[in-house]
DNA sequence: TTTATACTGGATGTCAATATCCAATTTCGG
DNA sequence: CCGAAATTGGATATTGACATCCAGTATAAA
């Protein structure tokens, strides 16, 4: 449903908004998230002609968020690298369905619409801000506990 | 974000609930869905191991529901050719994360149940019986007629 | 200006989803 | 029983998503 792509997407922004505004190298990126280097870096490129993220080569350089966390969506990283396919015309080719669906295909259209306005609604410092027992990317916890490993 | 098959599947088991309880060939539903009839095949193999589908080979023989229209979720339907993918542990494979997702797997996950849920909720029957400008599957408005069973 | 750094773009490889084909099997009706 | 109808299962393309590799280019710093 949620294809690999987009969530590669989603953990390399997800640090780049941790890391926010200091630029990180693919490298770096690729470690922190466990995503494949060279594959991360095909989807930072989709990112940045998306123009979510800013990239900026040679020394000292590497990738930053376009934006402040808080202006980031969710969806904006998934339209740049894998867009929710809405169902705007018939998939069988009918033409009287062309514009009206038919109660199936409007059906499906509207999951994919909840799926939309879901992540249309959740912005990168929610996610960075949500108290939870565990932080996005970090195997250990923010706030220490007293729970051994 | 729906695969091929899921459409195909959905295709399908509509035209059985619309000629329901009369079998109907995998030829026959390849016509009318507009579906490779191999293909279809396959994902009617699918829906029978699902148990959605009966099927009965031989002369007058074909596929049926297992179940009314009205008893026949489209979560059924697409769980048993491509289920949705729940998020229960955490995709990185942090260990501290395992139960409890972070908020960034939280949010997806949580996107992914929103579908979960409106195919629960939405029943063959309910797909056949909406008012709508066209008719699930069909080229032309339906005329209202009087029906034998 | 030189050099190390880091992204970019193209070529290529791998694998699962999609799709096709056919022989084998079951079943009904004559 | 026999033959036609219909599904089943296996083998085999084809395609797109995922992934890797490397030469080329831009940039900051010395």
């Amino acid at each position: 449903m949620i294809s690999q792509t987009v969530e590669y997407a989603l953990r390399a922004v997800t640090h780049l908004a941790q890391q926010s505004p200091h630029a990180q190298t693919t490298e770096e990126i690729a470690e922190v998230t466990r995503v494949p280097r060279a594959y991360l870096s095909k989807v930072l490129q989709a990112l940045v002609r998306g123009g979510v993220v800013h990239s900026q080569r040679g020394i000292g350089g590497g990738m930053t968020l376009t934006k402040s966390p808080a202006e980031v969506t969710i969806l904006e990283v998934v339209n740049a690298v894998d867009p929710i396919q809405r169902i705007r015309t018939c998939p069988l080719g009918l033409a009287s369905h062309g514009i009206h669906l038919c109660p199936l295909h409007t059906r499906l259209d509207s999951a994919m619409a909840l799926v939309e306005d879901a992540f249309r609604n959740s912005t990168l410092a929610e996610v960075l801000a949500e108290p939870s027992r565990s932080t996005p990317l970090c195997e250990f916890p923010t706030v220490p506990t007293k729970l051994a490993t």
